[in-house]
DNA sequence: ATGATTCATGTAAAGGTTTACATAGAGGCA
DNA sequence: TGCCTCTATGTAAACCTTTACATGAATCAT
């Protein structure tokens, strides 16, 4: 059916008549060979079927074209849609994209790491907040990097992700502007970055709006549906309750909304729910979830620009590491309302 | 910090003070040096930091380690539970898993498969029920080649993918059994083998239960929300209306029951739905989808063991090309139960 | 003791590119 | 005409492996 050998760049000299080496610049740099050489060498790729080698060129490059994506989970949807955002912009550029899924597992990740020595990766895009600290790393030549989502603990990359501080702020206002006065933030915790700035762009607006600490009820979790439910149990519990709860994410505040279900409230008539990030499934609960959306896409592509930047760039890690924070926008939909005037 | 020329084959023969073959042979056939030199090497190895171009690797061995995924959409979610799958089994196997984003579009993929080619992938994944079917991809030259949940239209390529028949088979007795006779199936279609066949399962154990035609409400769906959306109006509208629906996937169901809680008609009470997929979203929404699970991180693992063995044959495709079927199992949830007496 | 066999290692070619340097022809200018 | 510059192309080296073949030593059978 196909020819078994793939023809090569001096078939096509051959056939064209021409050096290899004018092949090569016809193919890599056309404005360096004159008009009617450059059609007889088109002419003769076109005849054979040939396509450059792309294990001999990046041997002789010493770097290939594709840039390595290291995610600790595949399944998360903000994952999937970012690297819509990534792989559409890297192959506009001539790029591809390996992915690397490390599953939290240090070792997994040293190994991809590794990679992208090997395969003499252009670039690599970190996904995960950490990266594993042991001495291998550290001694690891890598490729241009850049983090995304979350900003590499200990490390200085550079950092393309969405305004978590805005986002949380925005949420927040939307809550007020409602009508709440007494709000529970669900899903503190140090453990990570992008969940600390929410957690400050909250605060933020509850100070701007002159809410005293008392109407802001605190309560932590990791960002798990289980951490959802149990801080409403949690509150229960407590003497006072929030007429809304803010949430870290959308997953917390599916939980949320599970056990308040659970308890026989309704939302948003009994209490007003937001979330953060837009994931699918915050369209499929009732009610829809009145979230901030990531700018997924977006930050994909915004992450590969800079990647390529720094591939580009001829001196390496010069400039200090730039932050890339990207301003969400709040989606409304059915989850909030102005509070009830009878107390629960 | 790290060394700026990464370390050769040369530079650990050098230091073991054995040639470069001794090198290559330590570290890909190691019982074909002695002991002792091999100790020698491993310890430059360890000292120079030294880990093998794979480009220079691949070119001599006309093809490289990379097997490239083809899908048309990556945020799909049986997509990236699959990918799981093929990752980690390709990764047990020294492989890497390069991703090709279509997104529907023939020139993507056209491109990603010229990818193949280039890149000397040592193998492809088709996601992709349809192959675009221009002249430049029957000229390419493939990789060994298999697909995943579809098989591919007019192209003799190996397949693993769910039992569709045994699921659709199953999804339907589940019904019958709980006392439902009067079944509605949405989501007919000729255009995706996969539907054909949930439909073909449906047919069966309708036949094996002795349910006359009348009683199978067959409305056509692609397999989107709104198409489920559609069914329920579109049967509202004929004069016998069905006790319980066969989804041909979730998302068809997640349609179904949003337009029937739109009506006002409890799910199970009023009607019985029941899904295929088992995506995410089954479990979030209320009551939580009865649906046949796809297996597919087994999928995965085993498109990944049928390809390798594929690479490894000596003689391509001299086998008539096999289909691998994977029997999923009925999830029970909340959107099943025993039809009501009265009459809507 | 001798020839045959096996084993461990070395030598060198090949794989397909890109690119520094060389070359040659054309055109411009005095 | 003679010299210089510029442009288009060619030559050959280098990128780093793997592996067929060669070599020499050691082991074995007779």
């Amino acid at each position: 059916m196909a020819p078994k050998n793939q023809a090569t760049i001096e078939d096509v000299a051959r056939i064209a008549g021409v050096s290899i080496a004018t092949v090569s610049r016809a193919v890599h740099s056309p404005e360096r060979v004159a008009k009617t050489t450059r059609q007889k060498v088109n002419q003769a790729i076109l005849v054979t079927g040939y396509t450059t080698n792309a294990m001999a060129r990046s041997l002789r490059m010493g770097r290939s074209n594709i840039i390595l994506v290291l995610a600790p989970d595949i399944g998360d949807p903000n994952f999937s849609s970012t690297l819509i955002g990534i792989e559409t912009e890297a192959r506009a550029r001539n790029h591809a994209i390996l992915i690397g899924h490390t599953q939290n597992d240090p070792q997994r990740a040293i190994d991809y790491l590794r990679y992208t020595t090997s395969h003499k990766a252009a670039g690599l895009v970190l996904f995960t907040g950490r990266l594993p600290l042991s001495d291998a790393v550290s001694a690891m030549p890598l490729p241009p990097t850049i983090a995304v989502f979350e900003p590499v603990q200990d490390a200085a990359y550079p950092y393309v992700g969405v305004d978590d501080i805005a986002g949380g702020r925005k949420a927040t206002e939307h809550l007020l502007a409602a009508g709440h006065r007494k709000i529970a933030f669900v899903g503190d915790t140090q453990m990570r970055a992008a969940f600390r700035r929410r957690r400050a762009g909250f605060d933020l607006a509850m100070d701007a709006a002159r809410v005293d600490q008392d109407n802001r009820l605190i309560v932590e979790g990791d960002g798990s549906i289980e951490s959802g439910r149990h801080a409403v149990e949690l509150l229960f519990m407590r003497d006072t309750l929030p007429t809304a709860f803010m949430c870290v994410n959308d997953t917390t505040a599916i939980g949320v909304m599970n056990a308040l279900a659970a308890r026989g409230y309704n939302v948003p008539l009994d209490f007003s729910v937001t979330g953060f990030d837009d994931v699918p499934q915050a369209t499929y609960i009732s009610p829809a979830l009145t979230t901030i959306r990531q700018p997924r896409s977006i930050i994909g592509k915004t992450a590969i620009e800079r990647l390529m930047a720094l591939i580009e760039a001829d001196h390496p890690a010069t400039e200090t590491p730039k932050e890339d924070l990207i301003s969400p926008d709040l989606v409304l939909r059915g989850s909030v309302t102005t509070p009830r005037q009878t107390p629960i």
